[in-house]
DNA sequence: GGTAGGATGGGCT
DNA sequence: GCCCATCCTACCC
């Protein structure tokens, strides 16, 4: 039989162009950047990952420094060791035994900085997404948090390191610009620097995660 | 509409 | 052994 949902509820398909749909793929240069700058430089550009490509609209900025909520303040590690390497590459790393979580790569090479990816507002292989994500009842629930993005998009820890400025998993300039207003609040999930502002999502979209800390 | 509780395993002290 | 940058289900209005 058909799927617990009801298929008008969903928005078409969006096929694109033949050839790449979306523009260029963001150069390295935009991710040498300080991580706050880059992390709601990234609200609007597009994530994609083969035939699946969502619009980011919701971050959050892991700074270096005495950012005790984020994975490289307690220095170069196994895990933390990308979060220290050059701009413009994953790191995703596994958490509560079972989601992992995509971050893109700041700031200059040596100098520790992520920006976690929080959501996506789905615009291609959105069938592929509805298979990879069967929990999910409406549209906005397939990619709007950060282990379901992975799951919707196929992003395991086997991208850790990958160059998001070219290959089979980058970052692109949309197909068309749009204005969009930014909202911040603390970080979800954390306790350590919980008051700092540094989520930052597009607002009024629907797609972005149900958390809702205090605004600022 | 809302929330409480459990699943589940790697990283680090 | 404790801590998680989470999600889903069940259950209750």
């Amino acid at each position: 039989m058909g799927p617990s949902y009801t298929l008008h509820r969903w928005p078409v398909p969006y096929h694109g162009s033949v050839g790449n749909p979306f523009g260029p793929a963001l150069a390295r240069a935009f991710y040498e950047r300080p991580t706050i700058d880059v992390a709601r430089g990234l609200l609007g550009k597009v994530l994609v990952h083969g035939p699946a490509a969502g619009i980011i609209v919701e971050t959050e900025a892991y700074l270096g420094g005495d950012d005790l909520a984020a994975h490289s303040s307690r220095g170069v590690t196994g895990r933390t060791r990308v979060i220290f390497g050059p701009p413009g590459h994953a790191y995703v790393y596994f958490i509560y035994g079972m989601y992992e979580c995509l971050n893109l790569v700041a700031e200059p090479d040596g100098k520790p900085g992520c920006v976690l990816i929080r959501a996506l507002e789905p615009v291609a292989g959105i069938e592929l997404m509805r298979q990879r994500r069967a929990a999910a009842r409406k549209p906005q629930d397939l990619a709007n948090g950060p282990g379901k993005l992975t799951l919707a998009m196929a992003i395991t820890r086997a991208h850790n390191g990958a160059d998001v400025t070219r290959g089979a998993l980058t970052v692109r300039e949309p197909r068309e610009r749009r204005a969009i207003e930014i909202a911040v609040t603390p970080r979800v999930g954390i306790t350590q620097c919980a008051d700092w502002p540094l989520r930052f999502f597009i607002r009024g979209n629907r797609f972005v995660s149900p958390a809702k800390p205090v605004l600022t």
